[in-house]
DNA sequence: TGTACATCAGTGAACGCGCGTTCACTGATGTAC
DNA sequence: TGTACATCAGTGAACGCGCGTTCACTGATGTAC
């Protein structure tokens, strides 16, 4: 809690400042080099001169940035996870059937782990997909299971376990996706499998779970 | 590679020695406070004068029974998984029918969860349930899906993805399961809506999913 | 069973280095007039 | 547009401490006779 005094109100209390050109340079710098050491390895294995030495910049510039080493690394995965939730919200824009969405979550997951496996990496060692539904990845998902229950569309079973079973094949597609690196048609049978069985798992019409299954892969 | 030497057949080359009972202490003294606190924190973050307080020996005794601390790590590590995949194995060992075996993975890895959270916790930190089909928690389930599969149990998209499949939901559930630490009823209902909807989504014939899901509940 | 000796295991002080963080200084960028 | 000044951001040497590992020593355990 800031106490008030006089003449605060008139100071730019909200983003004070806008990154001079350079600033942003270093930065970028910084959490590129932090992106490929991280992919390696975790963060408490990466020593600060290992990150300023491949970001080209001097020790001191780090904490410039960063307040310390966690700052850093929660920047990091931040990043990512923005990054995949914007890229499914994208995806799903168009899509009103809630089973097509939840699908569309992996898929855009799959992709994301083919195109960058690197990024992907972080994010599943950070744990931010974790089991809680309230995490802000999951936030979606648990949206889209209701309007699938809601319509009728899952079976009764989902309703309290729906999201957790969504989640674990979400993880565990993409963590082999990056272990394996297979090419494009393996990659496609792979998510179609786990489409087909995951949706007859919710309680899917299978027919149904068929097309939308194919879709994606053909999407992918 | 050693070269052979006159008078070295006869010296004991395996096992060579019972460890008396005070080296025997002393290390699981050690490996007991390893649990402790590998539960709460990941070994980087772990002190060996951290180790060695709890267990109560002089600092010097570690390295008398590990090498280094990774090989500290990986001890413990190995241990929790032996345990438990001997009570897989344990409580497998009377069932023919692969859709039964499969369900008890699952359902001896909850229970494995609900009773000794630490050491699963951890198991699922240490990466030793990855996707790899060859890791030795996993043989076992290969061989039963393999069975299923022969038997027409499944359906078809299990060959190439069954285990893979059926890894996340183990992995999710038993992280579930510590985060949340339900009672043993919402434990009991957690365990069977992941596996009816676990084996439907295997291709399983609804009654049998719905009546081996009943069971493992019910032995929880 | 008792004594002497060898080996094993425990102890904790000491070492040294890796690494996070600080800081005084310098050069670059932005602003006022 | 030019000059003077203020602030911002970069730099890398220096600091210091946490922590893994070593080692000389001591006491306990086991063995031979």
């Amino acid at each position: 809690m800031v106490k008030y005094q006089p003449g605060m109100a008139s100071l730019p209390v909200v983003s004070p400042r806008t990154p001079s050109p350079r600033a942003a340079r270093t930065r970028s710098a910084l959490i590129a080099a932090g992106f490929d050491l991280l992919a390696e390895k975790p963060i408490d294995a990466i020593p600060i001169d290992e990150v300023v030495a491949r970001a080209g910049v001097a020790k001191g510039s780090f904490f410039n940035h960063f307040s310390d080493k966690p700052a850093f690394s929660s920047a990091i995965t931040e990043e990512v996870r923005q990054e995949l939730e914007e890229r499914i919200a994208a995806a799903n824009a168009g899509l009103a059937d809630p089973l097509a969405r939840i699908a569309g979550g992996l898929r855009v997951g799959a992709a994301f782990a083919l195109a960058q496996p690197k990024r992907t990496v972080v994010l599943l060692r950070s744990h931010a997909s974790t089991t809680l539904r309230s995490h802000p990845l999951n936030r979606g998902l648990v949206h889209d299971m209701e309007a699938a229950l809601a319509a009728g569309l899952v079976r009764e079973e989902a309703r309290a376990g729906g999201v957790l079973y969504w989640l674990g094949l979400c993880q565990i597609l993409l963590a082999n996706l990056i272990e394996e690196r297979p090419g494009l048609e393996a990659a496609r049978a792979a998510l179609s499998a786990m489409l087909i069985m995951g949706l007859n798992g919710l309680g899917a019409d299978p027919a149904r779970a068929k097309a939308i299954a194919h879709e994606a892969a053909a999407a992918l």
